[in-house]
DNA sequence: CATTATCTTGCATAATTATGCAAATTTAAA
DNA sequence: TTTAAATTTGCATAATTATGCAAGATAATG
């Protein structure tokens, strides 16, 4: 059999597709669901493709279920995130982003997650970011930081 | 020691702090953190709290994290309004408070509605709010203020 | 108060997931 | 094609998280 890529894909695909129909408690019911499907795999194969899909395990009042990470698609973004920018300005106190758009709430997400000490938080709407700077003295240095966080020169 | 549920409060409360400014891989490390803030919990109630409060381990490529649970059942913390806010923080003129995701709308209609003099307004997003105080002079004193209508101690 | 019911926690362990390693398979290179 | 490098997978087990149960603590009730 050539072409292991494509095999591996179409797995992936399954256990994506799986995941969004159905709750998925753990791994050993993922694996009787594959294997229904006509694919064996171990737990161990099973563990290292929801890792790799981003694929997890939530809690919920009656039980766990599994469901595909939102926040992981973020980092396919980034690398064209410096195109859905417009501009980035600001005065003494605030900092603002124009974006593209509806592009607003993901470049903000991305902000956010950066964990930056040197950003308070934002606020997106829906083509404005507003960035609030930990201190209104260094902003320039916010900035600087923000500029490195989403890429741009 | 009486009021356990404050005690809980202030539990959770230092845990979501720590959730949100450091990446932490696994239960271990929280517990040591957590302890290193005065809380001496076992790993059993750690992984309850974690559970209660949304907080899940998601995989990512140097490793696991633990992050707040975007869509997370909100239905258990509905009621607590002290237990939907993750931070509040502020620079030189303006107030910036975390909330769990999507929750940030409903913080602030509690804030709006408060008419409390020593606030213009709120801005808020899917879990940030952006609060503007009346004034920039004493701005520590709005912060005691949205503590208060917020029930946070 | 006294009594009962509810809640919280730790302990011990079950349940579940992750991973080092080696074998097998696939891809790339010569 | 042969050889070498890289990737994938299973096995066994380590690492990690969840949970039944009982004890203690807290809250509720009369």
């Amino acid at each position: 059999m050539s072409n292991k890529i494509q095999e591996i894909q179409s797995r992936h695909a399954l256990i994506k597709e799986l995941v969004s129909k159905q709750e998925i408690s753990n791994q050993a019911q993922f694996q009787k669901l594959l294997k229904l499907n006509g694919i064996k795999i171990t737990q161990a194969t099973l563990s290292r493709d929801l890792n790799e899909l981003g694929i997890i395990r939530v809690p919920a009042p009656n039980g766990f279920f599994y469901k595909i990470n939102t926040a992981g698609d973020q980092s396919v973004l980034r690398s064209r995130l410096s195109e859905e920018i417009i501009s980035i300005d600001h005065n003494e106190t605030l900092i603002v982003i124009r974006t593209f758009p509806g592009r607003a709430q993901g470049v903000a997400i991305v902000l956010d997650q950066s964990n930056s000490t040197e950003l308070l938080g934002t606020v997106a709407g829906d083509d404005t970011i507003i960035v609030i700077p930990r201190s209104n003295k260094n902003i320039k240095k916010s900035l600087e930081n923000i500029k490195i966080i989403l890429g741009i020169n």
